[in-house]
DNA sequence: CATGAATGAGCTTTCATTCAT
DNA sequence: CATGAATGAAAGCTCATTCAT
């Protein structure tokens, strides 16, 4: 799939070769989708909405995806799929694990910050309590990358002596994504009631300084400090 | 519950001796509102599905609040003056700061858990970018009391020697906040991707012991570890 | 009934003297009716519209009028007595029968000018077949004034010489009225059709010049032109 | 009916031979709005009315003209073309100016009392001050043949030297138009008060000679007369 | 004299979805 | 591969009106 390739679909009426054209319709549908469902949710977006957003009709989604419900999972995994691509290409220096650390909170809270849509989508899904996660064949595989990157780092660490043994990767991890996410997706309620916008790069720097931080605080042995 | 101190209570009226006075008809519409709104959020929950929770009509919503946003907006309100007497229940021996943290920890952690209602709320009210809450006179006020407890907490260790003098409260608060919340908020993605049910009390007990562990350790000085 | 005395009731509220606490509240209510109903219509206009820009309740309405439909018969008598008021105060001088019809002419398309509730009022309720007026017992007396004084002008006319024989003081009346009424009533379509403002001073003075001359060509014996 | 000329029609398609086409659909609408509309108003006629009455289904009239107030407009449109339609077979005998001014009031006259339709649309778009024909393309187009029509007659005759030379032709219009307009837009509240039903053949007849007389008297030279 | 509470039916509009080519 | 047409249910909200004091 090539999503990139896409964005602004406008003029995809008559596109000329026609093996094309199926892909293209499917591809701003679920771009539409995607946008459309970080903005308003499952529940606020609707069919039309997408459709319209796409420069196609309410009947493609239904040719394409068979219903909302799908095209919904469909939009999940395309965010997943695209923050594993961002991880891959990611690279550590995993002889500096302090560091490799320090690059994967770095890496995590831009890509939040960078990509709202994964954080209201999977919002979104949460508040059906995962209903449509598992109906996903690809679920599981999704997370696995994420978490063993913390994982190889995590045990870099511990073997090189600088990090705490008893620490569990799934703890890190969710402490790493915790951090960064809550920040993402509460900004607007945090905003209102400390009186201060959390959307300023100044504040967002602070906050990134502070994680790194605390991360590096709960991880590494005191002496290491 | 104490109805009289609910805000915006707009139609006031001797209480009389109705069996089912104008009292009880608000605030059972305001119930059912929390309920269904945390249930399915804003767009999600519908007047209709509302006003049969409350046992009452369609119309009642709109004499006591005016539309559907209003009575989103006293949900809102409801849930954190609910968090507020919580928390200003909680007493804490402010002479051993360290355990007086340890306890604040706990109590979001628990209250989170407790009151699934007060994250999917927010969560909805972030969704549509916190558009509601500036509505609302008594926004500010709701988050003071919160933040000025971990200060509270924060200075007593400065000032005893065993925090670190670097910390900003809001920072801490934050922290202590996006953990216990994204635990409670995306449980389900989690679990999925995981491979491991969140809501188990063995693996909540496991989250909240790390927690203690990486905010002591975010806030202590290292001679106090 | 004091309709003057009431335009801008609003602090009506405690208004120390009781007994004519009653009768504002349902002359600021008559009033507001006579509003409302002339800008929407007696289907777009509401009950709570009205008791709205009376600064009183729905309920008011009830306890004073009955129901929607006697609150527009209220109102369609009200603005019919006031007609008659305002042209039993006209004073025409009989010896000079063109003048004394052009006078009427001149009355009557000023009234309409100035008073646009009666036209959209009498509008809605033909709209409606005319069933409001029909409950009203007052109906044919209104009539009769307006009329008469046509047709003493017209017998005055003819007995002087001036004036044909032949013409009808209901036809005449009916004229006049019409060219009056039509202009107000249709100014919005006709100056959107014609691509000329009906609104302006000039375009009414040539219209009501036109129309007196029409009327006069009409009434007046050819020799007498 | 010539179903392919009426206006805004968006969706268009192959006719097929499906029994219940698109086109009979749309149209019926239309149908059912402009019986609809004039019997009760915008206000007063229902979305649920119409499309019941074109045996449809509410949501069509949002498929093919988007809301209500789109309705409305196609129908003003309609009735407009419908009365074009009807003044373009009108053949009049230019030769003779003063038949033809007679000719042309006549058929003002009765096109109104056969279509009191035309009347309450356009008393229902007044009472909304013009606000939906100003939203048509189409407004200005409508009203020039009505009114070049008079226009080539009072040219004619003051050629001739029958007719005077100083009557406008947007007065003359005006008058025919005013006088056949309410007779019929008002005849439930005149009939009220003139205690005379002016829905009676014989009442409307002696009403068209006088206004036929009226007219002529007020255009033609005396020495014509 | 006045009001707060309540009601059921109705409003315009949008929803996700299916039919028939 | 794509589309125009159609559908029934439900959405948020307003309507005129009555109850009970």
């Amino acid at each position: 799939m090539t999503a990139k390739a896409i964005s602004n679909a406008q003029p995809q009426r008559r596109v000329g070769v026609r093996e094309k054209s199926a892909e293209t319709t499917r591809d701003s549908l679920l771009m539409a989708a995607i946008k459309i469902f970080a903005e308003h949710g499952f529940d606020g977006g609707s069919i039309d909405q997408i459709s319209k957003a796409a420069n196609s009709h309410d009947r493609m989604i239904y040719y394409y995806f068979g219903n909302k419900e799908s095209l919904f999972v469909a939009a999940l995994e395309e965010i997943y799929r695209r923050f594993n691509v961002a991880e891959a290409a990611l690279t550590l220096d995993l002889t500096r694990p302090k560091l490799a650390l320090e690059q994967v909170v770095r890496f995590v809270l831009h890509y939040y910050k960078e990509h709202p849509e994964f954080v209201t989508l999977l919002n979104s899904e949460n508040l059906h309590r995962g209903k449509h996660i598992v109906r996903s064949d690809k679920a599981q595989q999704f997370s696995s990358p994420a978490i063993s990157v913390v994982d190889d780092v995590l045990r870099r660490g511990i073997a090189e002596g600088s990090f705490r043994a008893t620490v569990a990767s799934r703890d890190l991890y969710m402490m790493i994504v915790a951090l960064g996410y809550f920040y993402q997706s509460n900004r607007f309620t945090l905003s209102a009631f400390l009186g201060e916008n959390l959307e300023t790069p100044e504040v967002f720097e602070q906050w990134e300084t502070f994680v790194i931080d605390a991360v590096l605080r709960t991880v590494l042995n005191p002496a290491a400090l």
